[in-house]
DNA sequence: CCCTGATTCGC
DNA sequence: GCGAATCAGG
């Protein structure tokens, strides 16, 4: 299989939608995952949450992110072929200092525990008042600066008129995959309808799917349209 | 083991 | 440019 515009075109729709390289992989047919993994490189749509590549500029050494951090770890450039058998960068790593005692807490005792402190690094629900501000909590103090947006907090459109269309997650091998609208809209769905044994679509689809090159003459102007056709803004 | 994405490197 | 092989974390 070669990467045609049709194929780059999907690659980079589902990629987008957050599809794993196998889903797209299988999706597309014909390709491996790592031939979708190399091609989404290649079109530089890169940079997606690798398990492997920490996406967080954390402090990665288990060493003090003390203010005295300086060394960029002295990376191991690619180095030209030797012959002894390549050793793995891992034991090439400097030895870290000696991990400085914990951090103590900045709280100091004394202070008077008021009742459920709220923390940074938990959730605060709080509900939100008509017109969309956010009540108050009981012993909350009110904010000097007002928080700028007031926005009202919906759920992340879970399905509202889609809710019996056919979304991504329900594709298999018998719903027909054709998409109906544009990705990314609200109403954007797929087929559904049982496939044409042996095609991934359903016969009405496949007969826009596949058409047969017909003489120029008499062929039909209009082209098939994937993804419900060009965007028209 | 399975999964994931990243990277390398011969083609 | 392509993608299998490999790596490495979850």
């Amino acid at each position: 299989m070669s990467w045609t515009d049709e194929r780059i075109d999907k690659l980079k729709s589902l990629w987008g939608q957050g599809l794993t390289a196998s889903q797209i992989a299988d999706e597309l047919g014909g390709v491996s995952r790592n031939a979708v993994i190399g091609k989404a490189h290649r079109l530089g749509l890169e940079s997606r949450p690798s398990p492997v590549k920490g996406n967080d500029d954390a402090a990665p050494a288990p060493a003090a992110p003390k203010e005295a951090a300086p060394p960029p770890a002295p990376k191991v450039e690619k180095v030209e072929k030797v012959e002894a058998p390549r050793p793995r960068p891992v034991a090439a790593a400097p030895e870290p200092p000696p991990a400085p005692p914990p951090r103590p807490d900045p709280v100091p005792a004394a202070a008077a525990p008021a009742p459920a402190e709220p923390r940074a690094d938990q959730p605060v629900y709080r509900s939100i008042g008509p017109g969309g501000f956010q009540r108050q909590q009981p012993g909350e103090q009110q904010s000097p600066i007002p928080p700028a947006p007031p926005r009202r907090l919906v759920p992340a459109k879970p399905a509202p008129e889609i809710a019996d269309k056919t979304s991504l997650l329900e594709l298999n091998d018998r719903i027909c995959k054709w998409p109906l609208g544009h990705p990314g809209e609200p109403d954007f769905h797929f087929c559904g309808d049982p496939v044409n044994p042996g095609f991934p679509y359903c016969v009405q689809h496949c007969g826009q799917a596949y058409q047969a090159q017909m003489p120029r003459r008499d062929r039909r102007p209009p082209p098939p349209l994937p993804y419900g056709g060009p965007r028209v803004r």
